[in-house]
DNA sequence: GCCTACCTTAGAACAGTTCCAAACATGGCA
DNA sequence: TGCCATGTTTGGAACTGTTCTAAGGTAGGC
């Protein structure tokens, strides 16, 4: 899969200088309901680019992270994970044992948001939805929420 | 601040042996709108027991976690915070410059869950509302959400 | 008051991430 | 086309937060 054209110009347009590197890593992240740990980035970048150091992968995710490319995730014990679907309107779904992520569509969830008092001053840039539950494999019987 | 003999009580008869180091970590974790890390936990509980180990902070915060008695937030880097406010529903409010972190009370979110297909057959436990934004303190100017 | 299972301890180990300084390469410019 | 300055990459060391380990200690049932 070869990255879309706009997506390395809308970087490039941004000072980015487009390295083999980057090119990997962004590569890595095209598609959604994908979510790579930079470890996993790593390992799939070497594909394109064999001598590229978990340092670069680092730097790039942070970048594209900043660049508000792509989203961290951090719902869990253990390594950041990656979500490159940021323009589809998603929340997530984790199992607490086996640490499964789904992306799950907003079916249920009705607008959230916060707003006057209750923002307490703050300019509100995201905002983020994890369900938190067991999988199917994992779930033997239990509390439903 | 003493703690409330029903939560003693309560987790003596979950088989919890109760120990002064025990005990130290569950009075610091007292009292709503607070969001400890271990290390702070660590600090505070030296006021009563000044020997006290930071892997027995450690024990003693996971356990709380697993009895449902304080919960984990991983909203950003650096360590998690524990968050003794488990009776009220609420949610967390986060500026990504300092790390300030609120509870927010669930004002402008409506019925946030997940069910039937949407759940993609997940025992749902729990779900985690997190706002990211710029406190007054850091936010020169911006987007609203 | 004794005994045993559970708890605590210090420090080592570990995982994930960031930092560092030296080598390298992109892309603007002549 | 070739050169240069600046931004980028590298491997490895350093760092932070957390968990593990094995030895000693203690709560609480009897």
């Amino acid at each position: 899969m070869t990255i879309p054209a706009p997506l390395v110009d809308r970087l490039r347009s941004r000072g980015w200088r487009v390295t083999p590197q980057r090119r990997a890593v962004a590569e890595v992240l095209v598609g959604d309901h994908v979510h790579f740990t930079a470890e996993d980035v790593h390992e799939r970048a070497r594909a394109a680019v064999p001598e590229i150091s978990l340092a670069t992968v680092y730097n790039t995710l942070g970048e594209l992270v900043a660049m508000g490319e792509i989203l961290e995730v951090r719902a869990a014990r253990g390594p950041v994970r990656y979500d490159p679907n940021v323009h589809t309107a998603h929340h997530h779904l984790i199992c607490t044992i086996c640490g499964k992520l789904l992306d799950v569509s907003p079916v249920g969830v009705e607008k959230v948001s916060l707003y006057g008092a209750a923002a307490h001053g703050f300019v509100i840039d995201d905002v983020d939805v994890t369900f938190r539950g067991r999988c199917p494999d994992c779930a033997p019987a239990g509390s439903a929420f």
